[in-house]
DNA sequence: GTTATCACG
DNA sequence: ACGTACGTGATAACA
């Protein structure tokens, strides 16, 4: 039989400095119970015990610290975010009905001690896992110690048996508090024997065992063979007698604690299901959930009514006529209506509000002959209606061609606005963690819907989902007021959504022969330089794998090497870049980087989602980033290139249908704009009302001379400044960036900011007000749970501040540029031409639109965009016209 | 599934 | 002394 016991203390420190930081959406900490959950069960995994405990420490002194004044005292304090989560990781244990053991005036590892030899005594095998390697001495025939590591996220667990343990040490285990008594312990504040280490003390107890052997042979040990002949050491060990007898008790781990164990007691059993779910769902632990395969607690009776349809519902089945068409079409006009409808949109689910307590349910599919007149009331823009992620759904609404009015409010955007910093944004999580209620899948345990066919077992999960979104609703509407939330979410978000499911559905055309011929270009180029690189390296291998190309620049062709990376050394641009003069393989590899990349990403992948009328229509995710900004995918559009020559290329691929043109309309330098607007700053003010090349003036402004001589270096060097203020600067990072000592690079950025001390006072008080609300927000209220500010780990604490400095900037400006899109979509349509909106690319959009069109367009777009937001600072916008977005821009 | 790299603002 | 700029997504290789 055997027992794993776990030293609570040691693994959650190693959990806690091992996992990156975490945070439930509340701001609690996570990440040290998170990584203790985990190291649990690999251990349990691994040694499959029948019995299993955990040790803590009290935080009260041990009868040591009154024996020995100093003890331990030079231990650093439990960090606070640390602390904080020692209660919550006792609870989850408790709730997985682990036995844990703490007993005043006695530190784990004695009750590890003591445990090991309750079990050896009761004929029980004892495995001791702890990251703490005094905890070895107990390592015996029946006890094993598992050394738990940590290393770059990853947990390793060592067994260390006796013949491990002599191996290594080259004595037997419980002689290493002897070895503790000569060479002392600096983090447990063990003094050992002045003057002797590590060396010279594992040397004394392999000749002698005990520290008292050696004692006893004092005057003559420099005779033995193998004591290093160190000058003094007897005289060392003489003074050192009582430190080491004293270090020798201190180290000592007693195995007498008096506890009430019986290993027997402590038999593996499974968690407590409800208390465990409450723990990890609080935590948002989701993965864990499922793995334990824990379940909601059965729901109360009360609230389960609204999800489940105690509501009357009505079905628009086979046999719906006329009758039932006017009864939901008086219905869907009374309250708001919240909408599912199937992945197909041959169902959908209406869950109305009546005002009272009771709910009104519709349900249909396409057997219904009412389903599509039902539909187009129900999409009348005088119906109000409300879903989750609506914009999806209004895509899809376009498709089938339906109105996209009427919709006001989405509980995704609602959530993502309370913390878009969250990880999922599903109905059925947000409907978990804000109602603490699961959606029916329609195949519910309950039986209530087990009899029905797969087909209305899927209109009874949407009904249900439909009351979820009404449920969020109530839940989320006083938290958004209480965050200031509504305007962004009822003025920006929601208006936004018909807006971007417009841009989906009209997609971007693209030329699908130049493309392809471009991809093939590239491949037989691509062949070209491979066969150069194969040459020079003198053997082929795989240009594409960091590995082998690693293996051929730094170990055959001997490189230097620069930059480490896990696995091992970088190859990327930058540091292939420094390594050009050196061979001429190295210009051949980031040459066929670009085409490898070009082809594989851009002339392949695009060329995948190409749609059959040609056109390529991507997502906008909004509820994707921690800024408010907008992302892109399947394919993501806001990245083709553009920087380098070749990558333009693309672009010329990306086109308006005979007739038409592109018109491209982009904010110039919105963000520092939004900076000088936000911090006030009357230098940076100047600059841009004096409406010059914003970097030449900073460089003008900073240097102390007239912009005509700023030089070319100069300016690009103002250029890189002016970025890296946004981003939240350092010295570091702007010397690596510009080629300069870190030193300079310091110099630069003190002298920016005394010039535009304004700037300075802002990202300091941006930084403060984030410490202390916890938050930080833009212009317009958007805001982001900054839990990293209270991290007492510099890194994550630093990495909070750059983020304190940088998403008030890039968030506002991603607010206008949404404002705008919203402005320009509503003008366009007031001005009755066939312009349309495409694609945005965060500060950038681009209108397709017949020629005729297109100085109208352009003037749209630029009013539009300037006017989206009142700065103290003119909000600029250049627009061009062309046959292709490489022209247009 | 995670990592390295690189495309964009 | 720390380790290094903010925000994304796609691809290929690695594990």
């Amino acid at each position: 039989m055997k027992l794993v016991a776990l030293d609570g203390n040691s693994i959650v420190n190693r959990a806690f400095y091992g996992v990156r930081t975490l945070t439930a959406s509340d701001g609690t900490p996570t990440n040290a119970v998170f990584g203790f959950i985990n190291i649990l069960r690999r251990i349990v995994e691994e040694e499959q015990p029948e019995a299993l405990c955990v040790t803590f420490d009290l935080p009260e002194p041990t009868f040591r610290h009154l024996q020995y004044g100093g003890y331990k005292a030079t231990r650093h304090k439990m960090p606070e975010e640390l602390a904080q989560q020692m209660p919550i990781l006792k609870e989850t244990l408790d709730a997985m009905n682990i036995p844990r053991y703490e007993l005043a005036g006695w530190e784990a590892d004695d009750l590890l001690g003591t445990i090991s030899r309750l079990c050896a005594e009761a004929g029980w095998e004892c495995v001791v896992c702890t990251g703490d390697r005094d905890s070895l001495q107990l390592v015996s025939e029946t006890t094993r110690v598992n050394l738990v590591t940590t290393k770059m996220g990853q947990t390793a667990t060592r067994p260390v048996t006796p013949e491990v343990f002599r191996e290594e040490y080259g004595f037997e285990p419980e002689r290493m508090v002897d070895l503790k008594a000569l060479m002392g312990d600096a983090s447990d504040n063990i003094p050992g024997v002045r003057g002797v280490g590590e060396k010279t003390a594992l040397a004394l107890v392999r000749l002698y065992g005990t520290v008292e052997e050696l004692y006893a042979h004092m005057p003559d040990i420099l005779q033995s063979p193998g004591v290093p002949a160190k000058p003094g050491l007897i005289k060392k060990l003489e003074e050192g007698r009582e430190s080491a007898a004293m270090s020798k008790d201190l180290a000592t781990i007693r195995r007498t604690a008096p506890l009430d164990f019986d290993p027997a007691a402590n038999a593996v059993r499974p968690p407590d299901n409800d208390k465990l779910y409450a723990i990890f769902s609080r935590l948002e632990f989701r993965k864990l959930i499922e793995s334990y395969a824990l379940t909601p607690p059965a729901a109360p009776a009360e609230p389960a009514a609204e999800f489940t349809g105690e509501c009357v519902t009505v079905e628009l089945s086979e046999l719906a006529g006329e009758e039932e068409f006017r009864r939901f079409r008086e219905a869907i006009l009374k309250g708001v209506n919240s909408v599912r409808f199937s992945r197909d949109m041959s169902r959908f689910a209406v869950d109305v509000d009546t005002g009272g307590g009771d709910g009104l349910g519709f349900t249909a599919d396409e057997s219904s002959p009412i389903w599509r007149r039902a539909l187009e009331a129900l999409c009348d823009s005088n119906v109000r209606k409300q879903g989750h992620e609506v914009k999806d759904t209004l895509r899809r609404l376009g498709e089938m061609g339906l109105g996209l009015g009427g919709w006001e409010f989405d509980s995704a955007l609602a959530a993502y606005l309370l913390s878009p910093t969250g990880s999922s944004y599903e109905l059925g999580d947000l409907t978990e963690r804000y109602c603490g209620f699961r959606v029916s899948d329609g195949a519910d345990e309950s039986g209530q819907f087990s009899l029905l066919e797969p087909g209305e077992r899927e209109t009874a999960r949407l009904l249900s989902e439909a009351a979820a979104v009404a449920a969020l609703r109530e839940t989320l509407e006083p938290k958004l007021q209480a965050a200031g939330l509504q305007k962004l979410l009822y003025e920006v978000e929601i208006p936004l959504c018909p807006v971007l499911a417009r841009m989906e559905l009209a997609g971007f055309l693209v030329d699908e022969r130049a493309l392809r011929e471009f991809g093939a270009v590239l491949s037989a180029q691509i062949d070209t330089l491979s066969a150069e690189i194969f040459d020079l390296a003198g053997e082929t291998f795989n240009i594409n794998s960091p590995k082998q190309l690693g293996h051929v620049l730094f170990d055959k062709l001997l490189l230097p090497t620069q930059k480490k990376n896990q696995r091992g050394y970088s190859t990327n641009a930058d540091v292939l870049e420094r390594l050009r003069p050196k061979h001429p393989i190295v210009g051949k590899v980031l040459e066929f980087r670009e085409l490898a990349k070009l082809k594989s990403t851009y002339a392949e992948g695009l060329g995948k989602v190409i749609s059959p009328d040609g056109r390529i229509h991507t997502s906008f995710q909004m509820t994707a980033t921690a800024t408010g900004r907008l992302s892109s995918t399947e394919p993501n559009l806001q990245n083709i290139p553009i920087r380098r020559e070749l990558g333009g290329e693309i672009r010329k691929m990306f086109v308006a249908p005979e007739g038409w043109v592109l018109v491209d309309a982009d904010y110039s330098q919105i963000e520092l704009r939004v900076l000088a607007h936000m911090s006030g700053d009357e230098h940076m003010r100047a600059a841009f009302l004096a409406n010059e090349d914003i970097h030449r003036m900073t460089a003008s402004q900073v240097l102390g001379k007239a912009p005509e001589e700023v030089t070319a270096r100069e300016r690009s060097h103002a250029k890189a400044v002016n970025f890296g203020i946004v981003y939240g600067i350092s010295a570091f990072s702007l010397s690596e960036d510009i080629g300069v000592s870190v030193a300079e690079a310091r110099e630069y950025i003190n002298t920016y900011m005394t010039t535009y001390s304004g700037v300075a006072k802002f990202m300091e008080e941006s930084v403060a007000r984030a410490k202390e609300t916890g938050v930080a927000v833009t212009m317009y209220g958007r805001r982001r749970p900054m839990p990293e500010l209270a991290s007492s780990n510099f890194n994550v604490r630093s990495f909070g501040e750059r983020v304190a400095r940088n998403m008030p900037i890039q968030g506002t400006a991603a607010d206008i540029m949404k404002i705008a899109m919203i402005n320009v979509s509503r003008a366009l349509e007031a001005s009755g031409l066939q312009a349309r909106l495409l694609l945005q690319v965060h500060d950038e959009l681009i209108v397709e639109c017949p020629e005729a069109e297109a100085e109208a367009v352009r003037d749209i777009l630029i009013r539009e965009m300037e006017g989206a937001a009142a700065l103290s600072v003119p909000l600029t916008v250049e627009a061009h016209i062309g046959r292709n977005w490489h022209e247009a821009k």
